[in-house]
This record gives C-alpha cells, sequence and structure tokens, in this order.
DNA sequence: ACAAATTTGTTCGTATGTATG
DNA sequence: ACATACATACGAACAAATTTG
C-alpha cells in the first residue's frame, strides 16, 4: 500500500537529483512516524510505479537511507523501516550483558567461531606476547532481544590462559571464561573508536544493508597489575546502537 | 598509468561479484603500500577498459573503497588514495586544539555560520533552558594541517553568555570565548557516539565521499557546579579521525 | 570571459543471477 | 517447482564539476 505516501511531486531538471527527492520525502515520513519502526515498505518496483521513475533511481534512494540507518534493505525479502538505538556505555568496567539488561533487554552471545591462531606483529604489541605464540581467536555475535547488535572478535593469550578455549565454548561470556580462568577482575584499558562501513560478512550476521555503516571499538583490557589479558574489537550496528563515554 | 597494477583476471560467473574482485584487489595495492597516500588512480574509464567490464562495475567498487575510507572520489576531478588518520582523545577536558597540536598538526577553526534560534524540546532539556529562550547556533569546520577533519554544531544559552556571539565571531575557539565570558574553565559530562552517513553540505565541508560514514559526538560541556554551559555535536571524517576514550 | 576537454554523477533501458517463501 | 524481490552487469546518454586552453 503506496497509499500512505504522498506523490510528493517531483521537480525534474532542477539540479537536485530524483534519488535525493524521493530519499528526502521517505526520510521525512519515516522521521515524523507516519511509517513506523519495522514496517515493510512497498518494493522497488512499486515504488518506481508510484514515482513514475526507473527503479533504479528508487535504488539509489533506498541505499541512500539504507546508509542512514533509516531502512533495511533484505534481499528477497524487501525493505522495513529501522528499529530504535540502544546504549552501550565504555567504561573501565564495560560489560555487554550488564549494559543490556540495564535496558530491560534480553542479552544473548553467540559464539561463530573459535581457533588458534600464532600471533602477528599487531597481536605481540597488543597481548604483550611475543611473535608467533598462539592466541586464541574468538568471533561472537552479540544479541539485545533476539536481534544481533555487535560482533565481537576477541584475542587471547593461550599461554597464559590454556583451559579458555573449552570454556568459551561452554558459555560465550568472555567474564565468565577469564574468571573461570582465574581472573575474576579485569579492567578496560584504552578503546578507540571508529566508523567503517562493513564486509558482506558482517553486514550479513548484524543483519544489516552493507552501505550501512558499523562503529568499530577496539579495547586493550588487563588484569589489575596492568598486564594485557585480552584485545577486544567490536564491531557495532550503528543503526542500533551507540556508544556512551561518562566523565 | 595502469601498468602498475595487476590485471588480477577476474573470475565470472563464480558467485563473487566482479566490483567486490576490483575492490579487493585495489584494497590490497593499497594497503600494501604499492599505491601510496594521497595519488591519484586512474579514471574510471581507463579502469574499465583495464579490468574489461562496464564502467558502472568500477564505480560500484570505487563506491565500496570510498566508504571504507580507502580512496577519497571527487567529481569532475578524480579518486585518490586517502591519506592517515589522527587520533581525537575523549576526556573531561577535550579540547581539540590541544589534541591536534599534540599530534604535531597545525590546527584550525573556521567558523561557517553564528545564529541566534529559539531552544526547542531538545536544546532545553540539554541546556536547562526554558523553551522558546535564545540560543546560540555556530557552525565551525575544524581543519588539521589544512585538511577539514570535523563539522562541530554548537549551542550555548544567550541568557548566559550575552556577549557569546561576538566573541565567536571573532575568534572559532570556544574555549575562548566561554573563557572570555567568565568561564575560565568547563568540563565534558557525557559524550554519546554513533556513526552515520553524512548530508550532502557535510560531505562537501569535509571534502568526503557521501557514501563514506562519519563519526557523531554529541557532548554536554558543565561548569563546576554543573550547569550545562555548551551543548555540542560533532561529525568526524571517519577515514581521517578516530576517537580515543583513556580509562 | 568563454569554450573545450576531462572526469565523475545521474538516469534510463535491458538482461540475468541469487535468495526467500 | 514456482513466483517474488533484491543483486549484479552491461550499454547508452546526458548532467555537473573541474581543469585547461
Amino acid at each position: 500500500m503506496i497509499s500512505a505516501l504522498p506523490l510528493a511531486s517531483l521537480s525534474r531538471g532542477q539540479g537536485v537529483a530524483l534519488w535525493r527527492q524521493i530519499a528526502a520525502s521517505l526520510s521525512e515520513h519515516i522521521g515524523s512516524g507516519r511509517l513506523s519502526p519495522g514496517t515493510r515498505l512497498p518494493t522497488e518496483g512499486d515504488f518506481a510505479a508510484h514515482f513514475q521513475v526507473n527503479r533504479h533511481t528508487i535504488r539509489r534512494a533506498m541505499e541512500d537511507l539504507a546508509a542512514q540507518g533509516l531502512v533495511r534493505i533484505e534481499q528477497g525479502r524487501g525493505s522495513f523501516v529501522s528499529e530504535e538505538v540502544l546504549d552501550y556505555p565504555l567504561g573501565p568496567r564495560t560489560r555487554f550483558s550488564e549494559s543490556i539488561r540495564r535496558q530491560n533487554r534480553e542479552p544473548a552471545g553467540i559464539m561463530l567461531k573459535i581457533e588458534e591462531i600464532p600471533a602477528d606483529l599487531m597481536l605481540s604489541d597488543a597481548l604483550a606476547v611475543k611473535r608467533g605464540q598462539p592466541v586464541l581467536f574468538a568471533r561472537r555475535l552479540c544479541l539485545a532481544d533476539q536481534r544481533p547488535v555487535a560482533i565481537g572478535y576477541h584475542y587471547l593469550p593461550i599461554t597464559r590462559f590454556p583451559r579458555i578455549a573449552e570454556l568459551l565454548a561452554g558459555n560465550p561470556s568472555i567474564t565468565a571464561a577469564l574468571s573461570a580462568s582465574g581472573l575474576p577482575n579485569y579492567r578496560r584499558k584504552l578503546t578507540r573508536i571508529g566508523a567503517r562501513m562493513p564486509s558482506v560478512e558482517e553486514a550479513k550476521l548484524l543483519e544489516q544493508s552493507r552501505v550501512r555503516p558499523v562503529l568499530v571499538t577496539e579495547a586493550i583490557n588487563a588484569d589489575a597489575e596492568g598486564q594485557p589479558v585480552e584485545l577486544s574489537i567490536a564491531c557495532y550496528a550503528a543503526a542500533r546502537m551507540q556508544l556512551l563515554v561518562e566523565n
């Protein structure tokens, strides 16, 4: 049903690209709430007929909206208006599950893959181990209320935590695994924050469009003595999560 | 000159899109340093002929690289390999100029526009003023070594700082203007961090592609008594700047 | 000041591949 | 197996921005 959308008469040849006009119109509809979160949008073909333009023009507009995080495009299914965003406070005791629960959501973690890799230059530097030493590489999908919100890439020194692999395989919580390895408490020292476009795989895991950005954090966790115990790179669906720094 | 590039024989119909193969190939060349920062890439037409594909296919690949921040595309000029990224530490005493100088770059600020607007719900809430009260809205472009790296949107209560407009017009530094208004010291209380695609204007100001993300921070600065004195929204070119949180 | 050439940006048309239900 | 819907690819033409003559 496009009846809910105005025909927002497009002006041609006025210096404003058609796809921009269409994107702006839809953006306004979403922002104003006339199109509510989660609702499915008409197909590209329907839109094209509605606005009297080529389907490519609609696609360009939709791509833009997806990049802004206003809509989510899924191949073979359709396009949908995006949902709300969660807060993720960054601090010395940053823990995923706690933050999510504090916002009345149910946190969950799915361990995707656990493997052992030799430390390259970056890893040996970050984890203070010798180059070539074995490092555990765990990839985990983090969910809130069944919705994927982040992917975590975790690197831990196996030399220090020999049983870490089996512990993580049983329970996807890093905190629990480190605790069971004799480290009940650790602390985040530094977090680097950037933004980039997701890889194909990341977009798929996060159930988001590849033209929508992800927030990337790179953090070093250390024990009480300041010895690094984990390098964690997390990749957040920017449309569903924002970071918080309290000073 | 494409001679520096390998013909990276593309495999067609193998499930991997041509534009992805091309993007990956170029990405590898940039990552390895064979294509150094700032160098100009061949035109789309040349690339198309080189890889034996349509120009659209090249454009798709280039868009992807631009979104990843590896290249910069400029209409009418060409495409270029991107330059390095700067760190921006977030903390209670976050100041742009100091951070830039600490990395041996020359900071600069260009005041784009200063206007007076009535406080809407968001502003009255953030700045603790009544709705409709006058608020100064200043937009500033921040540069490091002549290169734009961020856009700052600053909101300050005029009721408290009556001379703030003229002060900012004379010197684009917020710190200096507040100091001259009798507030030598203020503190950042909270920073919210997100990522999104830039608007057309933002992309132009930051001299970046619209398909490359920007990091967005929203911060409240307060005086010693905890009274909010400024709401600042900053928009960083993610390809040239990353945020740092030290705990 | 103006014109031409170059390069990226937008739009249309068409065809085929791939994922979902 | 089938229809639907998004993804990729090609070809053509023109628009807009920039540089050069």
